[in-house]
DNA sequence: CCGCCTCCCTTAACGGCGTTAAATTGAACT
DNA sequence: AGTTCAATTTAACGCCGTTAAGGGAGGCGG
């Protein structure tokens, strides 16, 4: 059967999880997916096109399963979020590399609007969109750094052994938390919220 | 006379800002410097240890003339440190993408610690670490988002043309501080201040 | 003055990369 | 049966990071 863009992509995150980014080539995913390199061109324009093919494909999967177990009250909402894109982008060797500055493809933008939308409430729909934002670059700036120190999960790389990063980088997850929960604080009062 | 790793770095820094990451190489480097590739190998260990010098000598540059033009406040020094290092990183194509991740040589760790220990006073030293981090997460966060979507200044990349992103995009430096300033209004809640 | 050592660079080459052009397959339609 | 067209292969190109081996210049001990 014919490959598709998602295929390719599929399999490229696959190998990423073992080789990352730098040893991550057309000719690896074409042998993954039994075909030669120059097949991956008919479906895609070039390498970066797959490597945006590969980000909107973690970002669908990770929508996939980000509804939260319950119902929950909007800021909450966003915290979970910020958690679930961190996850999805940890669960990749330069996954935040790879998904940050790629240009998502066909995401569905319905998908996302209605939280700024009811955050809003009444309020400028652009602050709440700027606000999101923030979050939103706090998370892609922390995992990438997280990610340069610990290149697998739980693995510590040899250049941070002395470093004094264990100050900010120890108990990892408990860290994010810190600065989720000001960066959510900040956003909600800049928003003239509580 | 004989090169050294800081007139590789420069020349590397000066190349990245016409050919960008992915056109910058070692030949290209080699012949701006009058030589030929094979020789940088005597100063440096390979490709990587070259783009960690680069990312420290960017950060040295930067702190030259971070100092403020008159004493500030703590908080409105990191502000402004904030926004010398945004800037230290739009000087480049792609600066955001070399410097974030990257090893930082021998940065004299006491030139950043008197600020968190300043700020502290007193705190817990280790809480406003964090508070700096996650106001440093931030602004590699937003700026590596920001320099996918203008990969040099000024010049917008076609993919966002029609983008919403605009709602987000536009009047950037005023985004930038307003992001900012939610991120430093929660970091000081954060250690108890104000 | 000579041989030697060390520093810094060159020449030559290797394997692998992204990418392109052209030939080839195979299924579907006429 | 012949044609068409989507999907892939084969072959090749130029460039990349990197390594191995050698060469020349300057200082230094004999």
């Amino acid at each position: 059967m014919a490959l598709t863009r998602q295929d390719i992509a599929r399999s490229g995150l696959k190998l990423l999880k073992d080789v990352g980014l730098n040893g991550l080539t057309l000719r690896l995913i074409a042998a993954d997916l039994g075909v030669k390199a120059p097949a991956l061109y008919w479906h895609v324009k070039n390498k970066q096109e797959l490597l945006d093919e590969m980000a909107t494909q973690m970002y669908r999967d990770a929508a996939a399963d980000r509804e939260p177990p319950e119902p929950l009250e909007e800021w909450d909402l966003v915290a979970h979020r910020a958690r679930v894109l961190r996850r999805m982008m940890l669960a990749y060797r330069d996954g935040a590399k790879v998904f940050s500055g790629t240009y998502l493809g066909d995401v569905d933008p319905d998908d996302e609007q209605p939280l700024s939308r009811s955050i809003a409430s009444g309020l400028d729909e652009r602050r709440a969109a700027m606000a999101l934002f923030t979050v939103y670059s706090f998370v892609i700036g922390f995992t990438i750094e997280e990610q340069a120190v610990y290149p697998e999960p739980g693995k510590l790389d040899q250049r941070y052994a002395g470093a004094p990063g264990g100050a900010v980088f120890g108990n990892v997850d408990a860290r994010f938390d810190d600065g989720l929960s000001m960066v959510l604080d900040g956003a909600r009062r800049w928003l003239g919220m509580e």
